[in-house]
RNA sequence: GCGGGUAUGGCGGAAUUGGCAGACGCGCCGGAUUUAGGUUCCGGUGUCUUUGACGUGGAGGUUCAAAUCCUCUUAUCCGCACCA
């Protein structure tokens, strides 16, 4: 006989449903843990990637709950987005009834896990009363400066007909869609994140319980470098252009200067220059290079040059300006210098086109010759050729060039950073419009707080091509304007997702707030998240923005923390036979089909139990017959012992030695899992409840029926049903109810367990000669060193083997092993 | 190139602080139950030339003792990448 899983699983989602099981409020007298996953995009279905994800989550929350916290764990939809779109150009579906029947489908699928979410407080980003608050943040934004609107090359995908931020680009290509990102210069709407770069930077350092590689890829994409921005005079004018450079103590080194071909400037510089076609014909060859293209490194570095020559700030050399692919115009000032001694780029360059190598820092106690160099010396070395600074050490001369730079008001030090802004307008339909009008008259407003939310319109027009639908929705694009009263347009960008994902973690606090997007109150209760679960797939962008969202809040006085995650776990993949699953392998295994086949408790077992989880877990259909074999092996257990169950408490005075032997395994599981679940350790958790389980079998295999000890069964089969019920709670309610419990499992306290129970008489300890085990022995655990030293000297085995050699010494540890030394 | 991981039986993995390597599970082998298969219960299962030796990707080192610490190295995965 197998439990019946469809049958108990619906009864207990049912009763956790029409009770309100794991609806919470703030309570001042609990302690509160706010655990979330990250919300999913209601592509559809559920995969095993959710699964895991929520499982993980739901362990967290539902332990939590029973050790008495107070717990919040919500969940919603990021429901705004291409997909929707894209299925209604494909079908014709409206974007809204795709994503509201997607929504249904994939929360009955949640449910059908026996997630513990309160489930009224349940968001949708892509719903007018959450991005109505998207909207407000960008008012908000918009009145602190960090919301701007600027021309700018951008990129641009070609398929998904919009742009899109550098975050979305993933080696030239769209993030989403896989096509070839090109670049376009376009009027576009950003956020000010780099106002914030020191500060997402330096406070990496607060994020304790983030793993390492999540902080260090954050760190690699602020990308902080310091060094100095230099002005160079262009020869015969009295302009001047300048770079950036994080290496002012080559700058004697410098034998020709690189400017990007598609910098503004650069019209100028060319024009009217004998190497004029030349340059034009160079900008145009640059311009059809895709963006891989441009951006490999091992891409041959080509230039051409300009015409024009720079005046050397300390020696007064005329030195020419070349145009090259190699130089990112949005990095810096787009400008650079090229010092081929010293750096392996400009090397390369001054080789291929014949340029000086001027070496300016030697490695200590050589004499490189430039003849003879193959690569750039990029390492530490001592000045020369270079001036007053000779002889110093070139980290000093850093220093001492950019001072004289100062005093001579040509140049400063200077901090860059790879981050850029944000990005964040879509010439797309299904998101949250920019709440910004334009008029005649007044020019850019702001859409007041009481005309939110801009309404996205419905029934649009899906062509797939040109235009945004919304430009082309003429009720929406006139409008009047808020100030003057006359007529306007509307903004018809939409923001990126990104934006709405960026603070629904404040929303789940207070959702169902129409005035304000959160009462501060209610955040100031609940914040911050204890435990952030969800994808390393975030780890840059969402979780940058919701930082940067975060402390901008808090800046702006409407939350008091200013990093919204106290801990972070990023899980690992679901695998088949070591790949990635996915439809076109053919390789996928359904949420649905295991559940439908094995129950949710088993699916949730299984995921817990084969990996921990930030490890990625290879899914393998017999180890899920296993993990149901368990949960039988468990329920015939408790069918077989449940008249045992009493109230009454262990006699531990008056204890079997196979009693006691039980009540050691139970008490050692309890402090075991505890200690595990602390750790995350889930599947040592789960583990360490088998092995139990198999004590507990052991004890009713050798005791006759009427010979059980009931307060003792009682103990083991109470604990074993209260651990297993955050990972499998549908089967642990069933066998609560099964032995008689009327109590709420949910809110069962915690077991804990009692250190005399673990106390033994003996215990088995190594006996070791030279760190090689020779015998084991059972002693009391309370000896001290001095009587396990002792005793391992008597011993037949170690005076055997220890015959006629001369010992060293003795180390004993207690508990552990006793490991003689001998010569 | 820079940054971060990972490497342990046939497989997933365990060993939290340096202290019995391989917990727990899968698979496999055997026993009991069964007409048989399946189920269930019990037992076994790192390798080898088995009174012992070897064994945590490889080579060194520190230590009484190393999967764990140090140095070097190989493989592999992930992120960033012409960032001046």
């Amino acid at each position: 006989m197998k439990y019946d899983s469809k049958t108990i699983e619906e009864k207990w989602q049912k009763i956790w449903q029409e009770t309100g099981e794991f609806d919470i409020t703030e309570d001042t007298d609990k302690p509160k843990y706010y655990a979330l996953e990250m919300f999913p995009y209601p592509s559809g279905n559920l995969h095993m990637g959710h699964v895991r994800n929520y499982s993980i989550g739901d362990v967290v929350a539902r332990y939590k709950k029973m050790q008495g916290y107070n717990v919040l764990h919500p969940m919603g939809w990021d429901s705004f987005g291409l997909p929707a779109e894209n299925a209604a150009i494909k079908h014709g579906a409206d974007p809204a009834d795709w994503t509201w029947s997607n929504i249904d489908n994939m929360r009955k699928q949640l449910k059908r896990l026996g997630f513990s979410y309160d489930w009224d407080r349940e968001v949708a980003t892509a719903k007018p009363d959450y991005y109505k608050f998207t909207q407000w943040m960008f008012a908000q934004l918009y009145k602190h400066g960090l919301a701007y609107k600027k021309k700018s090359y951008v990129n641009w995908c070609p398929s998904c007909a919009t742009v899109l931020a550098n975050e979305q680009v993933v080696n030239g290509k769209c993030e989403r869609c896989k096509s070839e990102v090109g670049k376009k210069d376009l009027e576009q709407w950003f956020f000010k994140i780099t106002d914030y770069a020191q500060r997402l930077l330096d406070d990496i350092e607060k994020l304790g319980g983030w793993p390492d590689k999540v902080k260090s890829m954050q760190t690699n994409w602020i990308g902080r470098s310091e060094g100095a921005e230099v002005d160079f005079k262009i020869d015969g004018s009295d302009e001047t252009l300048t770079v950036y450079t994080t290496r002012p103590d080559t700058i004697f080194g410098v034998s020709y200067m690189v400017i990007a071909p598609e910098h503004p400037l650069v019209e100028k510089l060319i024009a009217g220059k004998e190497t004029e076609a030349e340059c034009r014909a160079f900008i145009k060859k640059v311009q059809h290079q895709s963006e891989i293209m441009r951006s490999a490194t091992d891409t041959e570095k080509e230039g051409v040059f300009s015409g024009t020559y720079l005046i050397h700030p300390f020696t007064g050399d005329k030195i020419p300006l070349y145009l090259a692919n190699y130089v990112l115009l949005d990095y810096g000032t787009g400008i650079v210098m090229g010092v081929a001694a010293h750096d392996q780029r400009d090397f390369e360059f001054a080789k291929k086109y014949d340029l000086p190598i001027r070496i300016v820092i030697q490695p200590e106690g050589q004499n490189m010759k430039s003849e003879d160099m193959t690569e750039a010396f990029a390492a530490e070395g001592i000045m020369e050729n270079s001036g007053e600074f000779n002889g110093m050490n070139n980290k000093d001369a850093i220093k001492a060039i950019t001072k004289r730079l100062e005093e001579r008001g040509i140049g400063r030090g200077k901090v860059n950073f790879r981050l850029r802004d944000w990005l964040i307008s879509r010439q797309r339909y299904w998101g949250a419009p920019i709440p910004i009008v334009y008029c005649d008259k007044c020019g850019e407003v702001l859409v007041p707080d009481d005309q939110l939310p801009v309404i996205l319109p419905q029934n649009v027009k899906f062509t797939g091509q040109g235009q945004s639908p919304l430009s082309e929705c003429e009720e929406f694009v006139h409008t009047t304007c808020p100030k003057c009263g006359g007529p306007a347009k509307r903004e018809t960008d939409t923001m990126d997702t990104f934006v709405c994902s960026s603070w629904y973690y404040l929303r789940y606090c207070d959702p169902h707030n129409t005035e304000m997007p959160f009462d501060k109150a209610k955040t100031d209760y609940w914040m911050n998240v204890d435990q952030y679960i969800g994808g390393v797939e975030h780890a840059i962008l969402h979780l940058l923005y919701a930082r940067f969202f975060t402390k901008a809040l808090h800046d702006f006085g409407y939350v008091s923390c200013d990093e919204p995650f106290e801990n972070l776990l990023t899980q690992g993949m679901v695998l088949k036979d070591g790949t990635k699953m996915s439809k076109s392998l053919g390789n996928v295994v359904s949420p649905e089909e295991i559940v439908d086949k094995y129950g949710a408790d088993t699916a949730r077992l299984f995921i817990m139990f084969a990996a921990p989880p930030e490890r990625d877990l290879d899914w393998n259909d017999t180890a899920v017959e296993g993990s149901y074999r368990f949960l039988n092996r468990v329920w015939r257990a408790v069918e077989d012992l449940r008249d045992c169950v009493t109230d009454e408490k262990p006699d531990a005075e008056s204890l079997t030695a196979d009693e006691k032997k039980l009540r050691l395994a139970v008490h050692g599981a309890i402090k075991k899992v505890t200690a595990d679940c602390d750790r995350f350790s889930f599947n040592t958790a789960i583990s360490a409840i088998m092995e139990m389980v198999n004590a507990l079998y052991y004890y009713k295999e050798h005791t006759p029926k009427d010979g059980l000890n009931k307060p003792v069964v009682s103990e083991a089969v109470t604990s074993l049903i209260v651990m297993l019920s955050p990972f499998v709670p549908h089967i642990a309610c069933e066998m609560w109810e099964m032995i008689g419990k009327t109590s709420n499992l949910a809110v069962e306290k915690w077991p804990e367990y009692d250190e005399k129970a673990l106390v033994v008489d003996e215990i088995e300890i190594v006996l070791q000669i030279n760190g090689k085990i020779r015998d084991k022995i059972m002693i009391s655990p309370d000896l001290t060193r001095e009587e396990m030293t002792e005793l391992a000297m008597s011993n037949d085995r170690i005076k055997e083997l220890t015959e006629g050699k001369q010992i060293i010494k003795c180390i004993a540890v207690p508990k552990k092993l006793i490991n003689v030394v001998v010569k």
